[in-house]
DNA sequence: AGGTTGACCTGGACGC
DNA sequence: TGCGTCCAGGTCAACC
Protein backbone atom coordinates (compact mmCIF):
# COMPACT_ATOMS: atom_id res chain seq x y z
CA UNK A 1 0.00 0.00 0.00
CA UNK A 2 2.19 2.93 1.25
CA UNK A 3 5.24 4.69 -0.74
CA UNK A 4 7.48 7.06 0.93
CA UNK A 5 4.98 9.51 2.27
CA UNK A 6 3.12 7.07 3.95
CA UNK A 7 5.87 5.26 5.39
CA UNK A 8 7.55 8.39 6.54
CA UNK A 9 4.21 9.24 8.02
CA UNK A 10 3.76 5.95 10.07
CA UNK A 11 7.96 5.54 10.83
CA UNK A 12 7.96 9.25 12.68
CA UNK A 13 4.44 8.46 14.23
CA UNK A 14 5.91 5.19 15.95
CA UNK A 15 9.14 6.55 16.67
CA UNK A 16 7.71 9.25 19.09
CA UNK A 17 5.62 7.37 20.71
CA UNK A 18 7.52 4.39 21.57
CA UNK A 19 11.38 5.21 21.03
CA UNK A 20 13.00 4.78 24.11
CA UNK A 21 10.65 1.89 25.07
CA UNK A 22 11.58 -1.63 25.77
CA UNK A 23 10.50 -4.51 24.38
CA UNK A 24 9.00 -7.36 26.89
CA UNK A 25 8.35 -9.97 24.58
CA UNK A 26 6.93 -10.40 21.10
CA UNK A 27 4.05 -12.34 19.92
CA UNK A 28 4.27 -14.00 16.36
CA UNK A 29 0.59 -15.32 14.84
CA UNK A 30 0.67 -18.39 12.96
CA UNK A 31 0.47 -17.47 9.03
CA UNK A 32 4.05 -17.57 7.79
CA UNK A 33 4.07 -14.82 5.03
CA UNK A 34 4.94 -11.68 6.77
CA UNK A 35 7.98 -13.68 8.24
CA UNK A 36 11.32 -12.82 5.91
CA UNK A 37 13.50 -13.91 9.01
CA UNK A 38 13.05 -17.48 11.30
CA UNK A 39 10.66 -16.42 13.67
CA UNK A 40 13.22 -17.19 16.46
CA UNK A 41 15.49 -15.12 15.46
CA UNK A 42 12.74 -12.22 15.90
CA UNK A 43 11.71 -12.89 18.60
CA UNK A 44 15.20 -13.38 20.49
CA UNK A 45 16.33 -9.95 18.84
CA UNK A 46 13.70 -7.53 19.98
CA UNK A 47 13.32 -9.42 23.49
CA UNK A 48 14.77 -7.35 25.99
CA UNK A 49 15.90 -4.68 23.68
CA UNK A 50 15.59 -0.99 23.54
CA UNK A 51 13.85 0.98 20.38
CA UNK A 52 16.32 3.60 19.80
CA UNK A 53 15.44 5.24 16.59
CA UNK A 54 12.38 4.19 14.05
CA UNK A 55 12.86 5.87 10.35
CA UNK A 56 12.46 5.31 7.04
CA UNK A 57 14.51 3.78 4.23
CA UNK A 58 13.06 3.49 1.05
CA UNK A 59 9.45 1.86 1.48
CA UNK A 60 11.49 -0.21 5.06
CA UNK A 61 10.25 1.31 8.03
CA UNK A 62 13.79 0.48 10.30
CA UNK A 63 13.72 0.22 14.53
CA UNK A 64 17.09 0.72 15.77
CA UNK A 65 17.31 -1.51 18.50
CA UNK A 66 19.73 -1.48 21.44
CA UNK A 67 20.35 -3.67 24.03
CA UNK A 68 18.87 -2.48 27.23
CA UNK A 69 22.22 -2.02 28.99
CA UNK A 70 23.93 -0.94 26.71
CA UNK A 71 26.46 0.09 28.44
CA UNK A 72 28.10 -3.17 29.43
CA UNK A 73 32.20 -3.77 28.09
CA UNK A 74 31.24 -5.62 25.36
CA UNK A 75 27.71 -4.73 24.00
CA UNK A 76 25.87 -7.05 21.93
CA UNK A 77 26.19 -6.23 18.00
CA UNK A 78 23.27 -3.64 16.62
CA UNK A 79 19.80 -5.37 15.10
CA UNK A 80 17.85 -3.72 12.92
CA UNK A 81 13.90 -4.63 12.78
CA UNK A 82 12.66 -4.01 9.18
CA UNK A 83 9.07 -3.81 8.51
CA UNK A 84 7.53 -3.93 5.17
CA UNK A 85 4.11 -2.83 5.13
CA UNK A 86 3.24 -4.46 1.63
CA UNK A 87 0.49 -3.34 0.25
CA UNK A 88 -2.04 -3.11 3.23
CA UNK A 89 0.14 -3.36 6.46
CA UNK A 90 -0.39 -1.14 9.24
CA UNK A 91 1.97 -0.59 12.06
CA UNK A 92 -0.23 0.53 15.03
CA UNK A 93 0.52 1.88 18.90
CA UNK A 94 -2.68 0.40 20.90
CA UNK A 95 -3.12 -0.24 23.91
CA UNK A 96 -4.02 -3.53 25.49
CA UNK A 97 -7.30 -3.17 25.83
CA UNK A 98 -8.22 -2.32 22.48
CA UNK A 99 -9.55 -4.97 20.35
CA UNK A 100 -7.36 -7.00 17.98
CA UNK A 101 -7.89 -6.07 14.56
CA UNK A 102 -8.41 -8.65 11.97
CA UNK A 103 -5.07 -10.04 10.45
CA UNK A 104 -3.01 -8.99 13.68
CA UNK A 105 0.08 -11.01 12.76
CA UNK A 106 2.98 -9.46 15.02
CA UNK A 107 2.71 -7.79 18.68
CA UNK A 108 5.02 -6.49 20.83
CA UNK A 109 4.34 -5.60 24.65
CA UNK A 110 6.13 -2.50 25.79
CA UNK A 111 7.27 -1.61 29.07
CA UNK A 112 5.99 1.29 28.86
CA UNK A 113 2.53 -1.26 28.96
CA UNK A 114 1.35 -0.10 25.59
CA UNK A 115 1.67 -2.54 22.33
CA UNK A 116 3.08 -2.48 18.55
CA UNK A 117 1.08 -4.08 16.46
CA UNK A 118 1.26 -5.18 12.89
CA UNK A 119 -1.56 -5.49 11.06
CA UNK A 120 -1.94 -6.67 7.08
CA UNK A 121 -5.00 -8.39 5.53
CA UNK A 122 -3.35 -9.06 2.85
CA UNK A 123 -0.25 -10.47 4.12
CA UNK A 124 2.49 -8.97 1.22
CA UNK A 125 4.22 -7.22 4.28
CA UNK A 126 7.29 -8.77 5.30
CA UNK A 127 9.04 -8.52 8.73
CA UNK A 128 12.86 -9.20 9.07
CA UNK A 129 15.68 -9.13 10.99
CA UNK A 130 19.53 -7.77 10.25
CA UNK A 131 22.53 -7.62 12.18
CA UNK A 132 25.47 -5.59 11.34
CA UNK A 133 27.72 -8.69 12.60
CA UNK A 134 25.98 -11.19 10.65
CA UNK A 135 28.01 -11.89 7.36
CA UNK A 136 25.75 -11.71 4.55
CA UNK A 137 23.04 -9.43 6.87
CA UNK A 138 21.85 -6.37 4.52
CA UNK A 139 23.97 -4.44 7.17
CA UNK A 140 27.00 -2.49 6.56
CA UNK A 141 29.89 -1.85 9.00
CA UNK A 142 31.26 1.15 10.28
CA UNK A 143 29.44 3.92 12.37
CA UNK A 144 26.22 5.13 10.93
CA UNK A 145 25.93 2.21 8.96
CA UNK A 146 23.14 -0.40 9.07
CA UNK A 147 20.54 -0.86 6.12
CA UNK A 148 20.65 1.06 3.26
CA UNK A 149 17.81 -0.79 0.89
CA UNK A 150 18.34 -1.19 -2.80
CA UNK A 151 18.19 2.59 -4.47
CA UNK A 152 18.95 5.87 -4.21
CA UNK A 153 16.52 8.43 -2.28
CA UNK A 154 14.51 10.53 -4.05
CA UNK A 155 14.17 13.36 -1.89
CA UNK A 156 17.93 14.05 -1.69
CA UNK A 157 19.13 12.59 -4.81
CA UNK A 158 21.31 15.21 -6.67
CA UNK A 159 20.27 16.53 -10.53
CA UNK A 160 23.33 15.00 -11.91
CA UNK A 161 23.07 11.82 -10.22
CA UNK A 162 19.15 11.69 -11.21
CA UNK A 163 19.82 12.22 -14.74
CA UNK A 164 22.22 9.32 -15.05
CA UNK A 165 19.98 7.01 -13.60
CA UNK A 166 17.78 7.19 -16.88
CA UNK A 167 20.94 6.76 -19.37
CA UNK A 168 20.63 3.77 -21.40
CA UNK A 169 17.63 2.92 -20.14
CA UNK A 170 14.79 1.68 -22.72
CA UNK A 171 12.16 0.83 -20.55
CA UNK A 172 9.09 3.40 -19.89
CA UNK A 173 9.67 6.53 -17.55
CA UNK A 174 7.03 5.11 -15.27
CA UNK A 175 8.43 1.79 -15.14
CA UNK A 176 11.51 3.25 -13.90
CA UNK A 177 10.30 5.56 -11.40
CA UNK A 178 8.93 2.38 -9.88
CA UNK A 179 12.20 0.46 -9.81
CA UNK A 180 13.41 0.50 -5.93
CA UNK A 181 16.90 -0.29 -7.89
CA UNK A 182 17.58 3.09 -9.20
CA UNK A 183 14.89 4.78 -6.54
CA UNK A 184 13.40 3.67 -3.71
CA UNK A 185 10.34 4.52 -2.12
CA UNK A 186 8.13 5.58 -5.28
CA UNK A 187 5.20 3.77 -6.31
CA UNK A 188 2.26 3.85 -8.38
CA UNK A 189 0.51 6.89 -6.71
CA UNK A 190 3.58 9.22 -7.05
CA UNK A 191 4.80 7.96 -9.97
CA UNK A 192 1.51 8.70 -11.78
CA UNK A 193 1.19 12.40 -9.96
CA UNK A 194 4.90 13.37 -10.49
CA UNK A 195 4.62 12.35 -14.34
CA UNK A 196 1.57 14.49 -13.86
CA UNK A 197 2.73 17.30 -12.55
CA UNK A 198 6.13 17.35 -15.04
CA UNK A 199 4.00 17.20 -18.33
CA UNK A 200 5.48 13.93 -19.35
CA UNK A 201 3.66 11.01 -20.83
CA UNK A 202 4.64 7.71 -18.96
CA UNK A 203 4.73 5.40 -21.80
CA UNK A 204 8.10 7.20 -23.04
CA UNK A 205 11.00 5.56 -22.80
CA UNK A 206 13.34 6.94 -19.72
CA UNK A 207 16.27 7.36 -22.39
CA UNK A 208 14.81 9.75 -24.66
CA UNK A 209 14.05 12.20 -22.01
CA UNK A 210 15.44 15.39 -22.50
CA UNK A 211 17.84 16.92 -19.87
CA UNK A 212 15.54 19.37 -18.93
CA UNK A 213 11.98 16.88 -18.88
CA UNK A 214 14.56 14.74 -16.52
CA UNK A 215 14.98 17.95 -14.16
CA UNK A 216 11.72 18.58 -14.39
CA UNK A 217 10.96 15.47 -13.81
CA UNK A 218 13.10 15.38 -10.60
CA UNK A 219 11.48 18.93 -9.14
CA UNK A 220 8.08 17.58 -9.59
CA UNK A 221 8.71 14.01 -7.66
CA UNK A 222 10.15 15.75 -4.63
CA UNK A 223 7.60 19.05 -4.32
CA UNK A 224 4.78 15.92 -4.48
CA UNK A 225 6.50 13.63 -2.22
CA UNK A 226 7.03 16.79 0.44
CA UNK A 227 3.54 18.05 -0.31
CA UNK A 228 2.57 14.37 0.22
CA UNK A 229 4.31 13.71 3.27
CA UNK A 230 3.11 17.23 4.99
CA UNK A 231 -0.39 16.54 4.53
CA UNK A 232 0.57 12.91 6.30
CA UNK A 233 0.25 10.72 2.94
CA UNK A 234 -2.68 9.71 1.05
CA UNK A 235 -5.61 7.22 2.49
CA UNK A 236 -7.23 5.48 -0.31
CA UNK A 237 -8.50 2.77 1.40
CA UNK A 238 -7.04 1.35 4.33
CA UNK A 239 -3.93 3.12 5.05
CA UNK A 240 -3.70 4.90 8.22
CA UNK A 241 -0.76 6.30 10.52
CA UNK A 242 0.39 4.87 13.72
CA UNK A 243 -2.99 6.31 15.82
CA UNK A 244 -4.91 5.26 12.83
CA UNK A 245 -5.65 8.09 11.30
CA UNK A 246 -6.14 9.02 7.79
CA UNK A 247 -3.97 10.89 5.67
CA UNK A 248 -5.10 14.22 3.08
CA UNK A 249 -2.62 14.22 0.04
CA UNK A 250 -5.63 12.12 -1.74
CA UNK A 251 -7.50 15.11 -1.74
CA UNK A 252 -4.68 16.67 -3.85
CA UNK A 253 -4.43 13.84 -6.45
CA UNK A 254 -4.72 15.03 -9.99
CA UNK A 255 -4.53 11.69 -11.96
CA UNK A 256 -4.26 8.68 -9.73
CA UNK A 257 -8.00 6.85 -10.14
CA UNK A 258 -9.41 9.54 -11.98
CA UNK A 259 -9.88 8.01 -14.63
CA UNK A 260 -12.71 9.50 -17.16
CA UNK A 261 -12.83 12.63 -14.34
CA UNK A 262 -11.44 16.15 -16.15
CA UNK A 263 -7.95 17.01 -15.77
CA UNK A 264 -7.49 19.89 -13.40
CA UNK A 265 -5.75 22.12 -15.53
CA UNK A 266 -7.50 21.46 -19.14
CA UNK A 267 -10.89 19.76 -18.47
CA UNK A 268 -9.78 16.80 -20.78
CA UNK A 269 -10.97 13.50 -19.42
CA UNK A 270 -8.34 11.82 -17.29
CA UNK A 271 -6.94 8.45 -19.23
CA UNK A 272 -5.85 4.71 -17.80
CA UNK A 273 -3.57 2.42 -19.54
CA UNK A 274 -2.20 -0.83 -18.32
CA UNK A 275 1.73 -0.30 -18.01
CA UNK A 276 3.68 -2.95 -16.90
CA UNK A 277 0.57 -4.36 -15.36
CA UNK A 278 0.33 -1.56 -13.57
CA UNK A 279 -3.03 0.94 -13.75
CA UNK A 280 -1.51 4.17 -15.47
CA UNK A 281 -3.39 7.72 -14.97
CA UNK A 282 -2.38 10.44 -17.80
CA UNK A 283 -3.13 13.20 -19.48
CA UNK A 284 -2.91 12.99 -23.29
CA UNK A 285 -3.71 16.84 -23.40
CA UNK A 286 -1.15 18.03 -20.84
CA UNK A 287 1.59 15.37 -20.54
CA UNK A 288 3.70 14.84 -24.21
C1' DA B 1 21.71 -8.10 -18.67
C1' DG B 2 17.74 -5.58 -18.86
C1' DG B 3 12.88 -5.64 -19.54
C1' DT B 4 8.29 -7.78 -19.03
C1' DT B 5 4.88 -10.85 -17.05
C1' DG B 6 2.45 -13.33 -13.68
C1' DA B 7 2.02 -14.99 -8.94
C1' DC B 8 1.41 -14.04 -4.30
C1' DC B 9 -3.32 -12.77 -0.97
C1' DT B 10 -7.73 -10.63 0.70
C1' DG B 11 -11.35 -7.34 0.55
C1' DG B 12 -14.10 -3.60 -1.25
C1' DA B 13 -16.84 -1.66 -5.02
C1' DC B 14 -19.79 -2.36 -8.64
C1' DG B 15 -23.12 -4.57 -11.94
C1' DC B 16 -26.66 -7.89 -12.77
C1' DT C 1 -29.25 -10.55 -0.98
C1' DG C 2 -25.98 -13.00 -3.57
C1' DC C 3 -22.76 -13.93 -6.96
C1' DG C 4 -19.29 -12.79 -10.33
C1' DT C 5 -15.89 -9.56 -11.92
C1' DC C 6 -12.55 -6.11 -11.54
C1' DC C 7 -9.52 -3.39 -9.01
C1' DA C 8 -6.00 -2.26 -5.41
C1' DG C 9 -0.54 1.71 -2.69
C1' DG C 10 4.43 -3.90 -3.61
C1' DT C 11 7.80 -7.24 -4.59
C1' DC C 12 9.97 -11.21 -6.59
C1' DA C 13 10.92 -15.19 -9.54
C1' DA C 14 10.58 -16.71 -14.00
C1' DC C 15 10.68 -15.82 -18.64
C1' DC C 16 12.10 -13.34 -23.31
Amino acid sequence: MPELPEVETVANGVHQRVHGDLIDSVWIGDKPEPLKSPSALIIAALTGSRIERVHRVGKTIVFDLATADSHSPNPAPRNQFLVHLGMTGRLLVSHPDVPLPAHTHWIARLRSGRELRFVDARRFGRLSVVSAAVPGGEAGDGPGSGFKGTGREPLSISPEDFTGLFRGRRTPIKSALLNQKLLHGVGNIYADEALFRAGIRPRRHACRLTRAELLRLRAALQSVLKQAISLGGSSVSDYVDADGVRGFFQLEHRVYLRTGKPCASCGQPVRRILLGGRGTHFCAHCQH
